[in-house]
RNA sequence: GGAGGGGUACCCAAGCGGCCAACGGGAGCAGACUGUAAAUCUGCCGGCUCACGCCUUCGUAGGUUCGAAUCCUACCCCCUCCA
C-alpha cells in the first residue's frame, strides 16, 4: 500500500503546476476574514454558507430559486450519490453533478466521511477503508479514500473533500487519536490518489481538495493533525468532528486554538455548523466556510429562523397570526404570506409549506452571511455578533 | 314487513367475563434536530392530582355475576340484502 502511493510522486507536482486555488482576503476584523475563492464555476464571498443538497437537491429548492436566494456554492454527498444513481449515471451529464442537477454555480462535495459518523452502526472501519451496510438496500459497499476521490473526482465538484473518519463525541484521547491519525493517513491517500488520478482518469482532477483536521477535543491532536496534513499542499483546511454533541464551549475552545494555527492563505472551513450563533461566533475565529443542513431541515420540521429566535409554526400559537414569519425579513415568503397560512400548510402537509418554509430559512442563512460580510467590512463585527449570540436557540415566542 | 350485520374515547378501529381508562392508526398539544438513513423522531393525549391514587366512560335502561365494553332482556339508532 505504502509502495503504491510512493510511485505517483507527482501528485504533489501536479496541484502547483495546475492553477492552484484563488483565495483572497481583503479585509480583516480582529481574527475575521472577508475574501473571495475563486473556483472554476464562479467566485465565492467569505464567509459563505453552502446549502447542503446531499443527493444533488437542495431539499425543495430549484437551482433558479437557489440562485434568486443569493446561495453562491451548495454541497453533495459523494456516498449517497455513489450509491445512487452512482458516480457513472452523475458523470454522464455536461460537467458531472453540475448538469445533473442544473446547478452551474460551484459545488463543494463532502467525501463520506460523515456517514462514517452518522451510520455508525452500519459501518465497519479498517485500516484500509469503510464497510458500509448501504441504507438503501442493505447491499456491503466499500469505501476507500481512494474510492471517495475517484468518485468526487467523476462527479467533477470544485472543491472535494479528504475522505476522514468523523471522530464521535465523547471520545477518549486514545480513541480520537487512533481515529484521526487514521484520517490523517487517509488524507495524504486522498491527496495522492485525487492529484494523481486513477488508471482510468489520469488528467488534471476537477476541483480542488480539502484536508480535514481531527482530534476531537484534545488540543494536541488537533496540532498532531494539522501538522500531518501539513505534508501535503491541501487547497483548503476544513475542521471536522465538532457539532457532534459536544459543549459549545469546547468547541470554541477548538476554533480559537486551531484559528491562529490554520494557514491565512487557504480557505477554513467548519463542517456541519450549525446555528447562526455558532456561525457567527465562528467567523471571529477565523472560519470561512460553514455548510449545515440546520436551515433545511428545520424548515421540514416546522422551525423557522427570525432575527428574534426561532418559531416553531406547528405551535397552535400561530393559528390566526396574519404577520409574516419574521416582519424584518425580506425574503419571498415573508413578503406574501402569513404565519397562520405557513401553519395551515405544515399541517395539511402540503409541498408547498416545505418550500416556503426553506425558502425563507435559507434567505435567513445567506442574509445573515451577508451582513456578516458587510459588518467584517465595516470593521463591526462585533456588534453583529452580540445581536446574533443573543437569539434564542430554543424555540418560543419571540421577543418582540 | 322479512333476514342479517353493527353502535367502543375528537375520528377510524381492536377488544368479546377479571391482566381495560381500554391495542393500533389519525387528529390535537408539546419537544428534539448542527459535513441529511430525517417532509423525520420523541413525549403527552377521559377528568382531578406533582404523584400514590380517586372519579366518570364502551348506544339507552334493566338484569346475571364476587366481578361486565365483554353474558341475558327490552328499547333506540345505523348499514346491507330480500319483499
Amino acid at each position: 500500500m505504502a509502495g503504491r502511493i510512493r510511485q505517483r510522486p507527482r501528485a504533489r507536482d501536479r496541484v502547483t503546476a495546475q492553477a492552484a486555488l484563488r483565495f483572497e482576503v481583503r479585509a480583516h476584523d480582529g481574527a475575521a476574514r472577508l475574501g473571495s475563492l475563486t473556483l472554476a464555476h464562479g467566485c465565492v464571498e467569505t464567509p459563505a454558507f453552502m446549502p447542503v443538497g446531499t443527493y444533488g437537491t437542495v431539499k425543495g429548492m430549484t437551482p433558479e430559486e437557489l440562485e434568486a436566494l443569493g446561495a453562491q456554492i451548495v454541497l453533495g454527498n459523494t456516498f449517497h450519490l455513489m450509491l445512487r444513481p452512482g458516480a457513472q449515471i452523475v458523470a454522464l451529464h455536461r460537467d458531472g453533478l453540475h448538469g445533473f442537477m442544473g446547478w452551474d454555480r460551484p459545488i463543494l462535495t463532502d467525501s463520506g466521511g460523515f456517514q462514517v459518523f452518522s451510520l455508525a452502526k452500519l459501518r465497519r472501519i479498517d485500516e484500509e477503508g469503510v464497510s458500509f451496510r448501504s441504507p438503501v438496500d442493505g447491499a456491503l459497499v466499500r469505501m476507500r479514500p481512494e474510492d471517495a476521490m475517484d468518485v468526487q473526482r467523476a462527479l467533477r465538484s470544485d472543491i472535494a473533500m479528504a475522505f476522514d473518519d468523523c471522530t464521535a463525541y465523547p471520545a477518549t484521547h486514545e480513541q480520537a487519536r487512533e481515529s484521526m491519525q487514521r484520517s490523517m493517513r487517509w488524507a495524504l491517500r486522498s491527496f495522492d490518489h485525487y492529484y494523481g488520478g486513477g488508471p482510468s482518469d489520469p488528467g488534471v482532477p476537477p476541483g480542488h481538495l480539502f484536508g480535514i483536521v481531527q482530534g476531537g477535543m484534545y488540543p494536541d491532536l488537533r496540532l498532531e493533525s494539522l501538522e500531518r496534513l501539513s505534508q501535503r499542499p491541501f487547497a483548503g483546511y476544513a475542521i471536522g468532528g465538532l457539532a457532534v454533541g459536544e459543549p459549545e464551549e469546547q468547541r470554541l475552545a477548538v476554533l480559537e486554538q486551531l484559528g491562529p494555527m490554520l494557514p491565512v492563505q487557504r480557505p477554513r472551513y467548519l463542517m456541519g455548523v450549525g446555528y447562526p450563533q455558532d456561525i457567527v461566533a465562528a467567523v471571529a475565529c477565523g472560519v470561512d466556510l460553514f455548510d449545515c443542513v440546520m436551515p433545511t431541515r428545520h424548515a421540514r420540521n416546522g422551525h423557522l429562523f427570525t432575527w428574534s429566535g426561532i418559531i416553531n409554526i406547528r405551535n397552535a400559537l400561530y393559528q390566526r397570526d396574519t404577520g409574516p414569519i419574521d416582519p424584518e425579513c425580506s425574503c419571498a415568503t415573508c413578503r406574501r404570506y402569513s404565519r397562520a397560512y405557513l401553519r395551515h400548510l405544515d399541517r395539511c402537509n402540503e409541498v408547498l409549506g416545505v418550500r416556503l418554509a426553506t425558502l425563507h430559512n435559507l434567505h435567513f442563512y445567506l442574509e445573515l452571511m451577508r451582513q456578516v460580510r458587510a459588518a467584517i467590512a465595516a470593521g463591526r463585527l462585533g456588534e453583529l455578533a452580540a445581536r446574533v449570540a443573543a437569539l434564542p436557540r430554543r424555540s418560543g415566542t419571540p421577543v418582540a
